[in-house]
DNA sequence: CGCTATTTTCCTGTTT
DNA sequence: GAAACAGGAAAATAGC
């Protein structure tokens, strides 16, 4: 048969994220390097807008923040424009990580981790959600769809979470498929209203739940096994012939629109 | 401490 | 061939 559309979503994190890293072990204290992944391989001027979507993951991943927690639409761009970015673009664009992500940006143009200077560089980023993102005046932004808000309001004056996500693998999933603004196109709705949806970065899926479960050797092959099992409790149904594709069941709640 | 529900892990085999 | 899909089996984990 002649492959069908494999889409350009394909190259997706497959090596970098099948790499055990290190960062299971302790929250540790890192100054911006990492390991070895591929951002030290090659300059960010030339990252693709693929690429620094994977950075954001990856940065966000090494403090063990959600990424769902930035928009990702905010850096729709390659690498040579991300590198063209102010750190007042950065912490407009990505609210309190901005500091963590304009410091990241410049070790790896200049090549690897550096002093930079730009007044009170805390590298640990503070978990401010309080109000992630300040509004982001983009002139030039009236054909996108995107409305970005900024989130949950945080009704009390308690720091809200970013989103509660719940602690089942399901409602894990529902909840990713629920907040379009934060999800860096990891899952998509195939058909919206009969509940059918794609994932379109599986391992990236499976590597976010395992950071929830505190689980870094998570994959997609452990957690479709775990997708699987739904079937039986009618949380999910079958969608087959369609890979990576499901359809929550009579059992799965609070994912359709009208009871949003 | 048991007990149950949910994964997680591993594996063998099949399908796409 | 490389990923996904399928489930069985058993261990691990979280909450009562």
């Amino acid at each position: 048969m002649s492959t069908p559309l494999t889409t350009m979503l394909e190259n997706q994190l497959t090596t970098t994220w099948g790499i055990t890293n290190s960062y299971s072990d302790a929250p540790m204290l890192m100054s911006g390097y990492t390991g070895r992944l591929w951002l030290y391989d090659s300059h960010p001027q030339f990252w693709s807008k693929h690429q620094v979507w994977e950075w954001l993951q990856q940065v966000m991943d090494m403090y063990q923040i959600d990424a769902s927690t930035i928009p990702f639409q905010h850096f729709d761009m390659d690498g040579h424009q991300l590198c063209s970015l102010t750190y007042q673009d950065f912490n407009r664009a990505a609210g309190s990580m901005g500091p963590t992500l304009f410091h990241s940006i410049t070790e790896l143009k200049l090549g690897g981790p550096c002093h930079v200077e730009i007044g009170q560089q805390d590298l640990k980023p503070e978990l401010d959600f309080s109000c992630p993102y300040p509004n982001i005046s983009s002139a030039s932004e009236e054909n996108c769809d995107y409305v970005i808000h900024p989130l949950p309001p945080a009704a009390s004056p308690a720091p809200s979470r970013p989103g509660p996500r719940g602690t089942h693998l399901w409602e894990f999933i529902r909840d990713i498929l629920l907040t379009p603004e934060r999800n860096p196109g990891l899952i998509k709705w195939e058909d919206r209203t009969a509940g059918v949806f794609r994932f379109l970065k599986s391992e990236a899926v499976a590597q976010l739940w395992g950071r929830k479960k505190n689980n870094s050797s998570m994959t997609y092959e452990k957690l479709s096994r775990a997708m699987r099992y739904y079937y039986k409790r009618e949380i999910l149904e079958r969608v087959d012939g369609r890979r990576l594709v499901y359809k929550f069941g009579r059992n799965a709640k609070g994912w359709k629109e009208s009871e949003k």
